[in-house]
DNA sequence: TTGTAAGCGTTATCAC
DNA sequence: GTGATAACGCTTACAA
């Protein structure tokens, strides 16, 4: 078993424990007959180095905490797979831990995560406002939010985000260019700020191409398949109804695409579709769905070498960070 | 900052650290009222314990080390929500390494998980077969596979696993029951033991119900969807097609879908079709997939709690654990 | 009920 | 180059 410590191996190799402590970490300090003769001696004892012990010295875990509502969300997974890829590279270790956007659940996630010592945390897609990022503040460790509007980002906190209002406009843009002008937007979670973001998006599109906006075209989704279905069968019964339809996000879009099916209408020839996220799934369905990716794996590793730099650098000040804001990117497919 | 020590604590009390570590867990060997009296101060101290440290005297760590081949996989996203989901209820933590089912970095992660004192391990959809099993092994805690074959269980390796055989059995018995006959069976990658678990399950309920077993109806595909597309083209070629397929799984099942739609083939008009996994999309498709639920969240469930038993045994042997399988379940939607 | 002393497995700081 | 010794923050005997 792991029971054999550098003592062990001290004793064996007639040496003191500090000089196995040196030879193991290729210490240039040692010589280098008795350096081999401990190294080889650790493998043969199977000596396997205790994190614990040295980090407890050291005051370095090498761990950072990602807090996700839940990592059942193909959107999040994708950013964990991300993170975790990148703090591999980097010698790092993820301790993962779900909210399932409970408060209470978050704040005893991030708890646990500093009692567990992590160099930094990183917070996916956590809508849990202000409460929750004053006890963020408190763990004195560096603090990266994904997709997570905070106001201001205090000392120690910063945030990659997607540029919700870029991807849209290009969204809507692009629906402007290929012939449409009856646009409609199928809206998130009102509470969401990325919803404002991505309508203000829309706006700006309709603006600069001299569109007028015209808010029945407006109408509420909730971020799921559901809402989609529910939103289109209220645009199609409109005297007037879109030619397009731009959606909050891909779930919302895939509800479109069933309601849209239902009712006999043909996609793209009837209705365009375009999406935002770029899921996993968003290339499965049928058509294909036009939407804008969202970068989540460039998210995740953005957010970690942040988290890295953050922690590893001396005065963090210094390092006059900013917060990051990646461009969505869009990908036609066949629903338009 | 997270600077204050018990010792910090036991000055500003003025009792010993060892009376504070009593106190804060509560020990009914300490005055009540200087047990009070220790943790307002604690608390208005900001004292937040150290794991590492703790973790170093007692030999446990309470946290788990989670090995999966990529994150991003949705299934291996719903299995690691109810691992983690459990280890949460019951004080535990779960670190989290992908693989991207390469050899060297599936070791790499093991060791790093033994380095971190994990007092359990999770492996899910490992290919990684008998050179890795070996290092498995040697990490000294106790270990679940989930999906994974290992033939010989160890002493502390023990498997969750889904019922392949008796699933397929399922899905294919409920195609004969609503009165298909020539049913086709797509495969999934050849090297997975899962795959021939499926085909067995598949050829046992045409032999219960007397249909001749046709090596014809059985065609090759990956377990991806263009593997799907591929193979359902095939099968329309046939100068006697199938009037129902059977899917490895469910991202086959979407690959036949959208070749079935490019063929101008309805379904489940002229052709049935049903997965299995039930992955989260397999709803969202058009139409709505007949599948076979694996209980992902389930599994994850038991295997972490298999792995706390383990962990928390005097005697692990003395448990006498057996491989856990799970049933699957049918679900009829719309492809059939 | 509380304090003293020892120890968990490391690394860091000194001497030699 | 190497070895004592202390220290990290905690728990656990054992004493008082």
């Amino acid at each position: 078993m792991g029971k054999v410590s550098i003592k062990d191996i001290a004793k064996a190799a007639g040496v003191s424990h500090p000089t196995v402590s040196r030879a193991l970490r290729d210490s240039p300090l040692v010589n280098m007959h008795t350096k081999t003769r401990i190294k080889d001696l650790a493998r043969e004892m199977g000596y396997c180095p205790d994190a614990r012990a040295r980090s407890l010295v050291t005051g370095r875990s090498y761990t950072v905490g990602v807090v996700v509502t839940t990592i059942a969300d193909p959107f999040v997974a994708e950013v964990v797979q991300g993170i975790e890829s990148t703090a591999h590279d980097n010698g790092y270790t993820v301790i993962l831990s779900s909210s399932n956007s409970e408060p209470e659940r978050e704040i005893a996630a991030v708890e646990m995560l500093r009692v567990k010592r992590v160099d930094g945390v990183i917070v996916t897609s956590s809508r849990i406002g202000a409460l929750y990022l004053e006890h963020l503040e408190r763990i004195g460790v560096p603090v990266v939010l994904i997709n997570n509007h905070n106001e201001q980002s205090g000392h120690y906190t910063y945030t990659v985000t997607v540029d919700n209002r870029h991807g849209s406009y290009l969204a809507t843009k692009y629906l402007i260019q290929i012939g449409h002008c009856r646009i409609a937007y199928i809206t998130g979670p009102a509470d969401h700020s990325s919803d404002a973001d991505r309508m203000a998006g829309y706006r700006q599109a309709l603006r600069k191409n001299s569109i007028p906006y015209d808010p029945t075209l407006v109408v509420p989704g909730d971020g799921r398949p559901t809402g989609g279905t529910r939103a289109l069968r209220t645009l199609i019964e409109m005297r007037q109804p879109p030619s397009a339809v731009f959606c909050y996000n891909d779930m919302t879009a895939i509800g479109v695409l069933r309601a849209a099916q239902e009712a006999n209408i043909s996609i793209p020839g009837d209705l365009a579709v375009v999406g935002f996220d770029d899921i996993p799934f968003a290339s499965f369905v049928y058509p294909p769905l036009t939407t804008i990716i969202q970068p989540k794996q460039e998210m995740g590793r953005l957010a970690m070498e942040m988290t890295l730099k953050l922690t590893e650098a001396e005065d963090p000040a210094k390092l006059s960070l900013t917060d990051i804001m990646v461009e969505g990117e869009l990908v036609v497919r066949e629903s338009t």
